[in-house]
RNA sequence: GCGGGCGUGGCGGAAUUGGCAGACGCGCCAGACUUAGGAUCUGGUGUUUUCCACGUGCAGGUUCAAGUCCUGUCGCCCGCACCA
């Protein structure tokens, strides 16, 4: 039966909206499923391929759990402050709020295009001032609680954005946005306190179903290390010089030290040592190499003996000269390090360059060739000789440190404080007021929002200061505690910050009392069902984290975890098997797709393509064959007759109802489609089906293909739509057969098959068999007979 | 270097976790229908000369039986990366 797609999609999903099929219900008896997709940026770029296939997994599992009984809110909105948008602003000579309502315009229709079933009346957009009323409340909070602090620091720069960058956005030493090399500036810049919350962002990953890789990733990126501060006694300085270590246990290997070259006590020494102007010029030196430079050149060691000035081993009272290299780093424990060359690779490699001792104390290797980083008996050590187990002789070490109070057990992450600002004007202003008298002071939560000003001009300043900054009347105010003058602080916040709560939002979109009902929250809370992409799984993933502990703490929310359950989608690759980009020219755009198969087909086909974790390319052919397969089913609209049970395909029905049901909540969508695929061949090799087993299909099927199975439900002479239909039952005793095939081999090669009963006894199954292979077996010895029931047996002979 | 993952036909990919490798789809071949076919339908399609034999990156091993488990090895992808 022919049908024009575009016309038919059209009315089923005027239909859903006119009826309010997909909207969550508040007050509701019913489970509840939160299912949540990673809501997307409005560029002026419009839908990709990409964002489609993001949203179809957990789009099948809300519409197959809405059919199965339950109270799903599968929502959607739009995370619309950012770079991208306020730069083509200033490009295009117009506005960011007119970019971005009419990105929003045009996502919001391609969206409605495919079927999503997106509850349209929960829909966020993080510019509108109702919403990052509640973004800048968070903040407020944070900054009440000690956790928003300004500090003075080197930081991520680009030059091309001209914006701070936290850590996160600047992997590889490259802008996030641009991709340009960042520099290190230092500068005063806002920070949030999330290495606070280091430890509880590691124990909650214990109670949470994320994919593992998403947990090691976490894991990775908190980087917590146990281990030791030792404070040397500077020889020829009033100072001590303390360092981080994870093998305090190693302390009588030392033969150097090594600081970093921004480290605070060169500055305070310069008197007592006598090249300082040389380690200046290096300083100088490594400054200008980029973060990439720094860590890609990493095979050379570089760095200077620093003159006049020594450190103590606290253990032995040995002098040990001190190094600045730039293989060290500020942003790590204390900024300077203990070297022990003969069990660590990059300090071998120093001391040899510069010819340091190198001293045994872990045996094992051969330290005249390598650093040996095993375990091992310890030597030249002292009260540590004999040791042979690294905890042991770590443990003993610390307590000794701690009695003589030299030193003490510590712990180091990774994770650095967020770097939370930009000095752009396309973000959440941040609502602090700077008073001479008063400090900083926290805008009052009745004045919020704090509103962007509408301005006409909003590039950038040359220095790194915000636009904001060149808007008087947005900058001169009163303090909120004295009334005398004062100045708003002109930074705004960065892209992370609105959707780093935005799931709490669709709970109660609404509310201006809180930012979410208590009560709704309870209800809603926590995610059942986050999925999204892998590049968000140490960024948006670890701050929301820290977020939702944060507003935890405070009362604000019920779960300690805001998502149950995390899994993430793989790349659709170009045709040609490369990452998709507009450079490249291998894009796929998702509406010409829909104009040339419709919706159904794109869907079903981006499910169909394979594993959804893995990554797989585009095919311009094989996205036809999900269109034979549904235009298959729409014919058999005209084979369809009667009602009841087809006798030949009772048992696949039974059959194909648990493998779909199954597979969908396994998120095996390929194979869950590829079994409907066999199923209607098996209709039209059987020549019929009832009206009732099409339903049937129809029914599993709807949650990928919803146009035409509303289609031909209603054909069907259904009353009411299939997307609230309720989700056929199996019944597990009907999908197996009463006769099953079983292979028969000889010495475990197949060498015939015989019909048997059901859970036939193995004896009489053995017997079947041997008279199958009556010809092979004579005159053998037979040595071992194996049945496995229902699958297999083996019979071993000898000759 | 560290962490995670992967390697199966011409292609995308299946395989109930140790039990008939290649489901399903694409492509291809042949045929049917047709004025026409980049439409539809039917049959075929791992390699090899039908039988035999050989086949899941490579080399071993365990087992009645290995894509699946073990040892070694090669290659690819992703994340982090001088983290002390």
């Amino acid at each position: 039966m022919k049908y024009d797609f575009l016309a038919v999609e059209k009315k089923w999903q005027d239909k859903w909206e006119a009826e309010h099929v997909f909207e969550a219900q508040d007050n509701s008896d019913k489970p509840k499923f939160f299912g949540l997709v990673e809501f997307p940026y409005p560029s002026g770029a419009g839908m990709h391929v990409g964002h489609i296939k993001a949203y179809s997994g957990l789009e099948v599992v809300s519409r197959k759990r809405r059919m199965q009984g339950y109270n799903v809110l599968f929502p959607i909105g739009f995370d619309a402050f950012g770079l991208p948008t306020e730069n083509s602003a200033i490009k295009f000579n117009t506005h960011p709020r007119i970019l971005t309502d009419a990105n929003i315009e045009k996502f919001t229709n391609q969206l409605k295009r495919v079927g999503f079933s997106f509850d349209w009346t929960r829909t966020i957009d993080t510019t509108d001032e109702k919403y990052y009323r509640w973004t800048q409340h968070i903040f407020l909070e944070l900054f009440k609680n000690g956790l928003a602090y300004r500090d003075t620091a080197l930081v991520n720069y680009c030059p091309h954005c001209k914006v701070v960058l936290s850590n996160e956005d600047s992997q590889g030493g490259k802008c996030d946005i641009c991709h340009s090399d960042i520099v290190q500036k230092s500068k005063d810049v806002w920070y949030l306190r999330i290495t606070k919350y280091a430890d509880k962002l590691l124990e909650g990953l214990e109670n949470v179903d994320y994919l593992p890789q998403v947990k090691q990733q976490q894991v990775n990126w908190i980087g917590k290390s146990t281990g030791a501060f030792v404070n040397f006694k500077v020889k020829g300085a009033d100072e001590t010089l303390r360092i981080y270590t994870t093998r305090p246990d190693t302390l009588f290997g030392v033969t150097f030290m090594v600081i970093a070259p921004e480290h605070p006590m060169l500055a305070r020494c310069a008197d007592k040592i006598t090249n300082y102007a040389e380690l200046e010029a290096y300083r100088e030196e490594c400054a200008k190499k980029t973060e990439f430079q720094r860590t890609q050149l990493n095979k050379d060691k570089t760095g200077v003996k620093i003159e006049g000035i020594c450190g103590i081993n606290p253990l032995n009272g040995k002098e040990i000269p001190i190094y600045v290299a730039d293989y060290v780093m500020m942003g790590y424990g204390t900024g300077a390090i203990m070297a022990v060359p003969a069990h660590d690779e990059r300090d071998y490699e120093f001391a040899n360059k510069f010819g340091i001792d190198i001293i045994e104390v872990i045996k094992g290797g051969d330290i005249a060739k390598e650093a040996y980083t095993g375990d091992g008996e310890m030597v030249n050590s002292e009260f540590l000789n004999g040791f042979t187990n690294k905890k042991d002789s770590i443990k003993r070490m610390i307590e000794y440190l701690e009695e003589k109070g030299i030193g003490e057990e510590g712990v180091q992450y990774k994770m650095k404080d967020w770097a939370f600002n930009r000095q752009r004007y396309w973000g959440e202003p941040i609502p602090i007021v700077h008073c001479q008298h008063c400090g900083m002071v926290p805008v009052p939560e009745e004045e919020l929002p704090l509103r962007l000003p509408d301005v006409k001009n909003f590039e950038p300043g040359e220095g790194g200061e915000s636009p904001l900054a060149k808007i008087p009347e947005f900058v001169n105010c009163k303090c909120p505690v004295c009334g005398k003058d004062a100045k708003r602080e002109t930074d705004t916040m960065p892209q992370w910050a609105g959707s780093s709560w935005y799931f709490l939002r669709y709970i109660d979109p609404n509310n201006d009392k809180c930012l979410a009902d208590p009560e709704k929250l309870k209800y809603w809370m926590p995610v059942d069902w986050y999925n999204g992409g892998m590049e968000h799984v140490t960024r948006h993933m670890i701050y929301s984290r820290f977020w939702h502990k944060f507003l935890y703490d405070m009362g604000e929310v019920n779960t300690e975890e805001p998502y149950a359950k995390r899994t993430a989608q793989g790349l659709i690759l170009g045709p040609d098997g490369e990452k998709m980009s507009k450079s490249r020219g291998n894009v796929i755009d998702p509406n010409e797709v829909v104009d040339q198969y419709g919706a159904d087909v794109l869907r079903t086909y981006i499910l169909f393509m394979g594993d959804y974790g893995a990554a797989a390319p585009w095919s311009e052919s094989s996205i036809k064959g999900c269109k034979r397969f549904l235009d298959r089913v729409m014919d058999l609209v005209d084979i369809a007759k009667g009602n009841g049970v087809t006798e030949a395909l009772v048992t696949k029905t039974h059959k194909l109802v648990k493998k779909v049901t199954l597979d969908i909540d396994d998120m095996k969508f390929n194979t869950a489609i590829a079994s409907m695929m066999a199923y209607i061949n098996d209709v039209y090799e059987v020549g019929s089906i009832t009206k009732d087993e099409l339903g049937i299909l129809v029914r599993i099927l709807c949650p990928f293909a919803p146009h035409i199975c509303e289609e031909i439900w209603s054909l069907l002479g259904n009353n009411g739509l299939c997307s609230t239909a309720e989700w056929p039952e199996y019944d597990e005793a009907k999908t197996v057969d009463n006769t099953v095939e079983v292979a028969v081999q000889i010495n475990g090669k197949v060498r015939g098959r015989v019909m048997l009963p059901l859970n036939c006894p193995k004896d009489e199954a053995i017997a079947e068999a041997k008279k199958v292979l009556a010809e092979a077996i004579e005159g053998k010895t037979i040595v071992k007979e194996i049945a496995v029931p229902n699958k297999i047996i083996n019979i071993v002979v000898k000759p």
